[in-house]
RNA sequence: CGCGGGAUGGAGCAGUCUGGAAGCUCGUCGGGCUCAUAACCCGAAGGUCGCAGGUUCAAAUCCUGCUCCCGCAA
């Protein structure tokens, strides 16, 4: 088929890369304009126009691809699909319905769970056993259309949001190409979302990852691992602010107040929080990199009975 | 030129201001103690102090340039 593939970050790379691997034609990729990034500030392509570069693909970047201009654009290249894989700007109904088959969606959760932005993060934070990947034909809500196939993922104990998002990706690809096939050969079957077990998320934002030592040691591990790589969990120590990578719930009496650092180990330190102990393993001081609790205690005397602050 | 921290034996740090013999907490190896140990005691190995210049009798330390890493902000 020939299709249009619209998306940003890594996430939908895989499925862009496994979609020209399957023989189609990808006549287009559209992404969001480059952005300064890092320190140097230096304007930096996403993942999926530096992709489509590879392969000699043309690449679109619009402010607003709802635009008029922007449209008729599109409708120049004439797609009998259009596949958007976190792309990150609404798609509006004009697009929707400029190809021949409409817009499929790749979607990292088990619609209709998690509508919206970060499903995959949420999936880690609010500690789920299982999430997933949805392929839906889109409409004009946000992650409300028709779903054409699922597929369930189991997370891991130790996942994190990165190794979550690998995974995905890897799933919500191959998924996206048999989709594809379906909906060429007339078999694919639309099937709506209902309306029970709806939820949305938001976006992740940095202050998401604030440590509130007042709430249950469980809780607070799976942020620490949702959020991790991006943005991270951070918490203040003295006039510092330190990331909190890794870490071990202890279930405990309540010994102090939530924050306090009730034991110091020679391999990691725990952390009095609202409901158990937070025994913290991997951290980040502030201008070095992650180390290990132990080489973090090493070198930094950290007593028993002070407290980390809410950062 | 957005702000800032950093590079010192395998790890994490101190020492740099006020130049003058390489330190601390671990790890590793050997020995000892012990029923035993991740505990304790004794000993050892291991470092061109990020790179390149400069100043000086003498530079981890002062000056200049460069490379790399990271936190914040966007």
């Amino acid at each position: 088929m020939r299709v249009i593939f619209m998306g940003t970050p890594d996430f939908a790379v895989g499925t862009l890369k496994e979609i020209i691997r399957a023989g189609h034609e990808v006549a287009l990729a559209v992404s969001q304009p480059d952005k300064a990034v890092g320190r140097s500030g230096k304007l930096q392509a996403p993942p999926v126009k530096r992709c489509a570069e590879e392969y000699g693909i043309p690449v679109y970047q619009p402010r607003r691809v709802r635009e008029p201009e922007c449209v008729e654009y599109l409708r120049g290249f004439a797609p009998d699909l259009i596949i958007v894989a976190a792309f990150g700007q609404i798609i509006s109904k004009e697009i929707l319905d400029l190809p021949r088959f409409g817009c499929v969606n790749v979607h990292a959760s088990l619609l209709p769970k998690y509508r919206g932005a970060s499903p995959i993060q949420w999936a880690v934070i609010n500690g789920d056993p299982v999430t997933g990947v949805t392929i839906m034909r889109m409409d004009e809500g946000i992650d409300t259309g028709d779903m054409i196939l699922r597929e369930e993922v189991a997370l891991a104990p130790d996942e994190t949001g990165g190794s979550l998002f690998e995974r995905l990706s890897e799933v919500g690809a191959k998924l996206c190409v048999t989709a594809m096939k379906e909906i060429e050969a007339g078999t694919a079957v639309y099937t709506p979302q209902g309306e029970t077990g709806v939820t949305h998320t938001a976006k992740i934002h940095k202050e998401l990852g604030s440590i509130d030592w007042s709430r249950p040691a469980a809780e607070l591990e799976c942020l620490v691992r949702g959020l991790d790589p991006w943005p991270g969990t951070y918490t203040r120590l003295g006039e510092r602010t330190l990331k909190i990578w890794k870490t071990r719930v202890i279930p405990s009496e309540r010994l102090a107040d939530p924050g306090c650092i009730v034991r110091v180990g020679k391999e990691s330190l725990s952390v009095q929080t609202g409901d158990g102990l937070l025994e913290l393993l991997e951290v980040q001081p502030e201008g070095k990199k992650r180390m290990s609790a132990a080489s973090f205690l090493n070198g930094y005397a950290v007593k028993e009975g002070t407290f980390f602050k809410r950062g």
